[in-house]
DNA sequence: TCTGGGGTCCTAGGACCC
DNA sequence: TCTGGGGTCCTAGGACCC
């Protein structure tokens, strides 16, 4: 807690919605939904418009079809908000070394540490320029939170919603926190603020009002003591540049819940290959390979297995996965599959784990074949067996790994092709840039039954025609954003 | 047509080691 | 023969955030 607002809170106003309705004119003004389009997805941003009718992040879309039928609903397009994000924070980096980014949308800057603020007046205007530039540069407007803590320079950015700053002078955040509720502050979700309400803690003041020993009563050591400072207003957290990875995964829900043990093997296997994929693109390798199985009743376990170092080998991913699915039953059926990695290494020093494991690897080819015993020894029985079996099996199957990572994607197509038709929804999904031979960029509106729907329009141009065309007519082809601020520097061009 | 995807942090128990 | 005590690693689950 400082004496002078100097912790600055950026949060971007409904920011995949708004970068959608800056890159499509037609649709400012109007109900915008970004997030998953097939039968299970959620709201990932509504727009302000779309918010009017009730819909909010995280809501079936299901049911925001059903508050909001004219709204526009659109896929989300992830390297196009990369590029928006990295020009903010490009802004933000000029204001402080100390930038710590929360999410594409949200960061913490310590103006301070920057050198451009020393009280609320430089504080203020110094937020009030960033937001001038953001505008500027991505066309987009960002809320600014200015307070003496991270805490509060969230609250007030949250306050500021939309388009505004909120600056909290020291000394008066206890009665500006007081009569608000603990779901406030940022910690307390569904969970806790439910936990607390029945011991009848329902407001800050309630919070300190209880004491410490209470809330960790109720609570946890951690948790309860950490609420009970928050609550009083007293935050140090500084401000933190470069946090390191701890772990990476991707995860895959499917349209209808998946049975057949042989395509959930392969479901699991390509989710592996693709979390490496990252794994590797992220620099990292790791030691903990972690399956995660969302069954048809929404109940959800994980498994993990431990490797005796690091790897970043697509085989050794690959058959730990497998292996950790033999220990679960899916009868019933599945709902989402997740592949992860944690207990990241840096590349560099994975190099001499990856030395080890060939070593090892060598050895395990001469040892005794062993692999059968493995799988109903169990890594959650017993922790000293759970180990050896945790890291043999490893060993064994990457010797053997190498020969069948070439066969293996053969059966996987022939198995789960996608269909044509999965193909069309994916190249022609509702909101993804294209350019037409005769009629220029536009983007897809819809399709359906072999039409898809075109608008043609640019970030910088009127609202447009919409045209129709064959989903293979062969004058249409998927592009690239266009920048939304024309000769702004820094495109938002995606690769 | 109920409930995404990518993360972080915390807790708690058992194994293991000294 | 009664019953230690702490620290670390691993696993599983849960809350929370955007």
């Amino acid at each position: 807690m400082r004496a002078a607002p100097t912790i600055l809170h950026l949060d971007m106003d409904a920011f995949f919605a708004a970068a959608e309705q800056a890159s499509k004119p037609s649709l400012r003004g109007k109900p915008v939904v970004v997030g998953g389009l097939g039968p299970r997805g959620v709201v990932a941003t509504a727009s302000y418009e779309a918010r009017r009718f009730g819909v909010h992040s995280a809501m079936p879309m299901a049911q925001a079809r059903r508050l909001a039928p004219n709204a526009a609903y659109l896929v989300p397009r992830f390297a196009f908000y990369r590029a928006i994000s990295g020009q903010v924070m490009e802004l933000l980096g000029r204001l402080s070394p100390l930038v710590e980014p929360l999410s594409l949308d949200e960061a913490f800057v310590d103006l301070e540490a920057g050198g451009v603020a020393d009280d609320g007046a430089s504080a203020r205007a110094a937020g009030e320029r960033l937001r001038r530039d953001i505008l500027a540069t991505t066309g987009l407007t960002g809320s600014v939170g200015l307070a003496g803590s991270k805490m509060l320079a969230k609250i007030a950015s949250e306050e500021a919603k939309p388009d505004g700053l909120v600056l909290i002078e020291p000394g008066t955040e206890r009665e500006l926190l007081g009569p608000r509720s603990v779901r406030i502050i940022p910690g307390v979700g569904p969970a806790t603020g439910e936990h607390l309400r029945r011991a009848g803690i329902t407001t800050v003041t309630d919070v300190v009002e209880a004491g410490e020993d209470e809330l960790v009563r109720l609570l946890g050591k951690s948790h309860g003591a950490s609420l009970y400072l928050l609550a009083l207003g007293h935050d140090d957290r500084p401000v933190v540049a470069e946090r390191d990875a701890k772990s990476v995964s991707v995860e895959d829900t499917f349209d209808v819940d998946l049975h057949d043990r042989l395509r959930i093997r392969l479901e699991v296997e390509r989710l592996a290959e693709r979390c490496v994929t990252r794994l590797r693109g992220s620099g990292h390798s790791g030691r903990t390979i972690v399956l995660k199985v969302r069954r048809y009743d929404f109940s959800t376990l994980t498994r993990s297995e431990t490797l005796r170092g690091p790897t970043d080998d697509p085989v050794v991913v690959r058959e730990a996965a497998a292996r950790l699915l033999d220990l679960v039953d899916t009868t019933g059926g599945v709902r989402l599959l997740g592949v992860g990695v944690s207990g990241l290494a840096d590349y560099t020093q994975e190099d001499l784990f990856a030395q080890a494991e060939a070593e090892a690897r060598a050895e395990a080819r001469t040892a005794a074949p062993s692999e059968t015993d493995a799988p109903d020894g169990a890594a959650g029985e017993a922790g000293g067996a759970g180990e050896a079996a945790g890291a043999s099996p490893a060993v064994v199957a990457a010797a053997g790994g190498a020969a069948s990572s070439a066969a293996a994607p053969s059966p996987a197509a022939a198995d789960a092709p996608p269909t044509a038709t999965e193909g069309v929804e994916r190249r022609w999904a509702p909101g993804l840039d294209v350019r037409h031979v005769v009629h220029g960029h536009g983007w897809v509106q819809g399709s359906g039954v072999g039409r898809v729907t075109v608008r043609f329009e640019e970030p910088t141009s009127a609202p447009g025609r919409v045209r129709t065309f064959a989903v293979d007519d062969p004058e249409l082809e998927p592009a690239d954003p266009l920048p939304l601020v024309p000769g702004a520097t820094g495109t938002t061009g995606v690769a």
